[in-house]
DNA sequence: CCCTGTCCTTAACGCTGTTAAGTGGTCTGT
DNA sequence: ACAGACCACTTAACAGCGTTAAGGACAGGG
């Protein structure tokens, strides 16, 4: 029989459900319908709901790497800084391609080891730059924890999911008046009032910004002789 | 009636409580028995559950500010530096002092201005160092995400709310086995195998490294003439 | 004394994740 | 060809969730 599940068939259709309905209205239910089954069938593919979510990460990771796979930024002409960069632009955009796919990613487990090669390589160029692994791993974890962040503020402004670039005024949350903002804080706090347009407006600068001031942190601390290339 | 509610007794409670019961057993019956009453009583004094978790939040930060004014980073004597990384210590062992604190935190918008005081010293520091203003907000949003974002790793790692002094080894998440993950990737992948024990095994150490990165980060773009006291 | 507003109770609704038990289809052994 | 086992699902149900509707106790003011 065609119609019968398997895992990667229910995280499939879950993934796109996501996209439409989001974490809330992600139900197992709902899910169910989606594939013309009853929700307890579930059940026999997966030991519960975490587990499915998990899965769900998993797999968005995965299609990341894929992403990597297409176009490696561990190429021959490829130094930690590139790699870093492109390594964090990367898992910005896919998770911004997920409706709450930065709350999805962050609460839960990989099932696999699929992030292990990407993680080896960026590893690798930072030693062979001349980093301790010790230093390596703060310099990864630092950008990681950083741009995971940054994705969680970002899509709370602008929950709907897809690039920035194809975002409209609209397709911001509304409870977030930076207008009322601003004039409230305009007399007695001027410069929290100003920054409201710096962090909540234009999330590309702010990552952008960010990602410099981790890159140029990291290169602070590396070892003399190590990497070519400095600007 | 002395036994009257407001919305300051039930959001105490509901911190007190979370520290019990965790994120996913707070519910409303739970809060609503801790303060005997009924669960439709607590929507007299908020219009619904998201508003209790928002109030919750903003409170957090309201004890952090406190915090801030006994042993104020904005002292005479402090730079910019000693201010960025007070401001996201106490941010840290704040939230870890909450079960669940960097989810309940990160997923809510602040409900008063509570946080604009701290937020502008902080701010002033780093324009009177010579940063623009748009500088010196990408400083802040850097370090804020990062710290943001390593708590809520380290506290899917230790669940338990508390000063990471206090932890025992069995308050680590026995789903979170580094040996297992250490033998499965050990021949293939030496680098990301080592790096485990980086990443969730001293979280003190992780987030002081990359909180040092991020401010190496903003002292190599200070501008000439700016800073004192550069280590 | 009644009336109005405040603050809470009781009852109920639709929904959730999850479990228990049963059922039809397919595959294997003889 | 038939029996039995196993797979993959259905139906039914449970406890608990956030939330709403309606009503009742108690206060203060005219």
């Amino acid at each position: 029989m065609a119609s019968r599940l398997d895992r990667t068939q229910v995280v499939d259709t879950a993934l796109r459900l996501l996209n439409e309905v989001g974490l809330d209205g992600l139900t197992l239910r709902r899910i169910a319908k989606e594939l013309n089954v009853q929700a307890p069938a579930l059940y026999w593919h997966f030991k519960n709901k975490q587990e499915l979510l998990d899965e769900m990460a998993t797999e968005m990771f995965r299609r990341m790497a894929a992403e990597f796979a297409g176009a490696p930024p561990g190429g021959s002409d490829a130094n930690w800084q590139d790699m870093l960069r492109v390594s964090c632009r990367t898992l910005r955009r896919t998770l911004l391609g997920y409706r709450d796919g930065g709350k999805v990613f962050s609460g839960t487990r990989m099932t696999d080891d699929s992030y292990a090669a990407p993680m080896d390589a960026l590893l690798r160029a930072l030693t062979d730059a001349g980093f301790t692994l010790g230093e390596a791993a703060h310099a990864w974890w630092a950008a990681y924890n950083f741009t995971i962040g940054l994705v969680i503020e970002e899509q709370s402004v602008f929950p709907e999911p897809g690039a920035p670039e194809q975002r409209t005024p609209d397709s911001r949350d509304p409870a977030y008046d930076l207008g009322d903002r601003e004039r409230r804080l305009a007399d007695r706090y001027p410069l929290a009032a100003a920054v409201g347009r710096e962090f909540f407006d234009d999330f590309d600068r702010a990552f952008e910004g960010g990602l410099r001031i981790v890159i140029a942190g990291v290169e602070a601390t590396v070892p003399r002789g190590g990497a070519d290339e400095t600007p």
